[in-house]
Formats: C-alpha cells, structure tokens, sequence
RNA sequence: GGCCCCAUCGUCUAGAGGCCUAGGACGCCAGCCUUUCAAGCUGGUAGCACGGGUUCGAAUCCCGUUGGGGCCA
C-alpha cells in the first residue's frame, strides 16, 4: 500500500494531545506501511499566527519520536511546505476554477453578509446560503473573495474510511470561500491543493472536519482530481466530556514532558486512545507499535483524556527503565531542587539505590523527593513529631533512648561493613533486644536521615548516605529531642 | 435551532449473530506481604442507554427514542 499522509498544523500555537495524536496516527501509518510522513504548516491565517509556534510543533513531534519525511526545515520534492509560500498554487487552481465557471468572484461587504446571515437565522434557514453574486459575473477589477459553485440539487457523499459513505443534502451547503479578501486561501482551497499536488494517500484528522467535508470532496471534484482516502478520526475529550479545549483540560505537549511524563509513556498512551491492537495488550513499545498498527483497529466513539491512566502508564515506564537511564533523565530535576549541577559521581552513588526509587517515582519531578537528602548540606528541616512517629507519639524521652540506642549500635558498624543486609542484621537485631517493633525503632532513624516520612527503604538509603552522615545526622536528631522544639 | 457523528463497567477498551452466566487494563474496595511510601500477589466492585423489530438465537443486523459530541450559527 502506498501511504503518503501529512500532519498540517497552523502556527498559533503549541500543539496539544489532540492535535498530537493525529500526527501520531498519520506517522504510524506511514512507518506501518513504510510511506511518507509530512509535516506541512496551514499558515494561511495571518491574524492568528504566532511567533515561534513552527518550532516548539517540530519540538513536540521531536520529543515523542515522531519523525517527518518532508517539512519545512527538511524540505522535500513537493517543498515548500508552509502554505504562505505556496500561494501562487493556489491562486492558480482559483484561477482555474473561475475560467471553467465553477468558482465566481463575490464582492459582498462583510455587512451585507452579516445582515443576511441574521435575517435567514430569524427565518429559521440555513445560514449563508444566498449566493447573490453567483453568476453576476463580478470583475476582477473590485475588491472580492473567490467562492466555489456548489451544486445545488443532490447530494454529496464523502466516503469516509471508517464509516463508509455519509451524505450530506446539497441544498443545505452553501458555497463556501476558496480565496479571502487578501489573496490568502482558506483552509478549504488550500489543504485541497497541497493535498493533490503533495500525493497524499490518506487525510486523517479529527472528526469535527466531517462537517465541511463535503465542501472539500466538491473541491476535489471542480478540480478534477481524485480525492485521497477520508479517515476522521473522534476527537479526544476533556474531563468535562466536551472537545478538549485550551480552557479545558487541552494541556500543551511541552506541559506532559515538564510535568515529567516520559515521550515514550505517553506515546503508548495516545496510541491507545482509540486504537487498541487486541483484547489485553497495554504495554506497548513504539516499535510494536508500529508493528502492529492499522487504520481498521480504530474506534468510533471519542474517547476520554484520563489522566490518572496516563500516570499509571507512566509510572510502569519509570520502573521499567535502565537505572542508569532512571538516573540520567531523573538529574535535572534533583539538580534544580539543588540550586546546583551535579557531576557524575555523585550521580553514580545513586545507582544502588535506583531501582528502589524507581518502584516509587510516579512523575519525573518526584525523583528530587527521594534524593535530594543524599546531598543536602547542614540540618535537614523536618518537625520532631515526625521523628516520634506513631510509636513515639508525644514521648520525647522514648525516641531519644531509641535514637541512641541506633546511634550506638550503628556507630559500633564496621566502616567495611557498612552495607544493606549487614545494617538490616544489626537494626533488626536491636529492635529484637530491645522489644521493639521493627517501624518504631526504624522511624525516627529514616526521618532523622532523610528528613522525611516517605522515603526509600532505610537500609538502602543509609548505606547510599554513608556512616559519616548517618551518624552526623542521627546526633543531630538525638539532640533535637533532648531539647524540644518550643 | 439546523446538519452530521457516536453509544459495552466511573475511565480506556475486547467483542465484526451462537465461543458472552460479556474478557482485559486503569481507578476503587478488601486481604496478604511489609521498615515509611511504593511495588508485588489474592480476591472483589461495576457495563452491553431504552423500546421495537429481523432471526432458532443479538452486545453484535434494522428502525425509532433518549443521551452525548461535533460543525454552522
């Protein structure tokens, strides 16, 4: 199968999980069927372009993996590929048009039209559907639009990939703007044109463009050509059910990778909003993927953006990474809680402990909450209720004896001997003699430590801290409780 | 309001007439494990929107209703 599909983003701003998930699906089906991914900027709307935009949609698409055959930075044999330097293009296809008198000039004041839209909304007709300068043979010469004659008897069916053929009454449509006032195209003409001149195979996007696609299948047709494959896809929904929107829910690509989900996670993620391989498959790599994708496993009904979902997956991509990896991806984060870089070394020192860590890191940034006390200089900032704990509750004197006892038998460690299962033996052996259960006496030992309740395994993390700081940090706690806060 | 699309657990979905007393995953609940938090393991909760057909038989096909969404205003 031949596949040449394009993603066309407008430049007004960052794409969000929406508007990715189409170029997803365009670019799974080009790598499926080994054909050619496009990526092509509709910057036909002047008023609502913004600066910068082009880039950060090629960051978003370059940060999930998704790579473009042909593009604006790339080129390609059909290149250009922004719209506002194809323009004569789609003048000429006007031009075209207006020759064979399917396409009339229309000089109607922008008034005139909105008085007419309200007058036919008080009637109770279809809105803009008066077609006065139709063969009034308007001139070039006046200030116009170009519209396209539509048909207007019959019907038009578009014959979409996934629910075959949907018709649409003629009569109701109305003849729909192919050149604006400047000279720029709209949508309608120009992603018709760049579409039949770039041999795309397959329009996929997102179904809110059902609506006008009998105005692009007339194009097609007044033009000659032959239309591509129509694939609308449902378009993803927000928590409030409606259409994701900037107010609602439509959270920028560069949002999910700050928030520190992984491209990977969320590829997989996207990928399975409204695309499923079979009954149980969740966990799948973008290779697989790949593998494995097709138009015919998509689904009709639109789906919901569920975040907690996204996390889950997320979560599962964490502890399936590469500690070294882990540690790589998680060192800007505990570099920015820091204030500082770190160098390799110390980065190093975690990789014992990593896996452990990864079990609990959910969301990249909180990979800085379970380090960051390996690195902290001077007194780590915590409440002595917390160094108490459950066990200790309002009895000062208990912990500190606690605290002590540790303190002591820790002390006592070999420096050769400090590892996990040797200061697991003599902790446990302690709580033993003492008649203590394990948590009370563990503790005030991780809190004083780490500074914290949640942290990783105790063990693990005084061996990673090393028996210098872990006693430092322990007569620091002792002496906390010898002298209550107040 | 008009046109168009859609409809299986709370959510994402499997299901293309008998394999369905509807499967999986997330969430949620309970239990186990346990040094905190996680992870892991067990079990559980919960759904074919409704009404008519067609058929020996319908989650699956048809029609209608309802509901949701999109587009145009």
């Amino acid at each position: 199968m031949n596949v040449r599909v394009r993603y066309g983003p407008s430049p007004t701003g960052e794409p969000h999980v929406g508007n990715i998930r189409t170029a997803l699906f365009d670019w799974l089906l080009a790598r499926r069927f080994g054909g050619q991914f496009i990526v092509r900027i509709e910057d036909t709307d002047r008023s609502r372009a913004v600066e910068g935009a082009e880039d950060l949609i090629l960051d978003a698409l370059r940060w999930l993996g998704l790579d473009w055959d042909e593009g604006p930075d790339v080129g390609g044999p059909f290149r250009p590929y922004r719209q506002s330097e194809r323009l004569p293009l789609y003048v000429d296809a006007a031009n075209r048009l207006l020759d064979e008198g399917k396409a009339y000039r229309c000089d109607c004041t922008s008034e005139r039209l909105d008085a007419l839209r309200k007058a036919r909304q008080k009637a109770k007709l279809p809105p803009g559907n008066d077609r006065c300068c139709r063969g009034l043979g308007v001139g070039s010469g006046v200030e116009h639009i170009v519209r396209l004659a539509m048909p207007l008897e019959g019907e038009t069916i578009v014959n979409d990939f996934l629910r075959g053929e949907v018709s649409f009454q003629n009569s109701l449509l109305d003849d729909h703007v192919l050149l604006k006032r400047d000279g720029f195209p709209t949508y309608h003409l120009a992603s018709v044109v760049d579409d039949h001149h770039m041999q795309i195979t397959h329009v996929i996007r997102g179904d809110e463009w059902l609506s006008s696609a009998p105005r692009h299948v007339q194009t097609y047709a007044a033009l000659g050509w032959d239309q591509p494959v129509w694939v609308h896809i449902p378009i993803i929904r927000g928590p409030d059910k409606g259409k994701l929107s900037k107010r609602h829910g439509a959270t920028s690509i560069r949002q999910y990778a700050e928030d520190g989900y992984l491209p990977e996670a969320l590829l997989n993620f996207l990928a399975l909003l409204g695309w499923s391989r079979d009954e149980t498959t969740t966990m799948m790599s973008r290779d697989e993927i790949v593998e494995s994708f097709d138009l015919d496993g998509l689904g009709l009904a639109s789906a919901m953006f569920d975040i907690e979902r996204l996390q889950e997956m997320n979560a599962r991509y964490i502890r399936d990474l590469e500690p070294s990896d882990f540690l790589q991806r998680g060192r800007p984060r505990l570099e920015q809680a820091l204030g500082r870089r770190l160098d390799d070394a110390e980065l190093d020192s975690l990789f014992p402990i990593a896996p452990a860590i990864q079990e609990r890191v959910r969301l990249m940034p909180e990979f800085a909450d379970y380090t960051d006390f390996f690195f902290t200089e001077g007194p780590l900032d915590y409440a002595n209720d917390e160094l108490m704990g459950r066990a200790y509750k309002n009895k000062p004197w208990a912990a500190l004896e606690s605290v002590e006892a540790s303190l002591k038998t820790l002390r006592s460690v070999d420096q050769a001997d400090w590892t996990t299962p040797a200061i697991e033996t003599v902790l446990r052996d302690l709580a033993t003699e003492r008649g203590e259960k394990p948590g009370a006496l563990f503790t005030p030992i991780r809190v004083a430590t780490t500074g914290k309740r949640i942290a990783p395994p105790l063990f693990e993390t005084l061996e990673t801290l090393g028996q210098p700081l872990t006693l430092e940090r322990l007569n620091a706690a002792a002496e906390r409780l010898a002298r209550p806060d107040d």
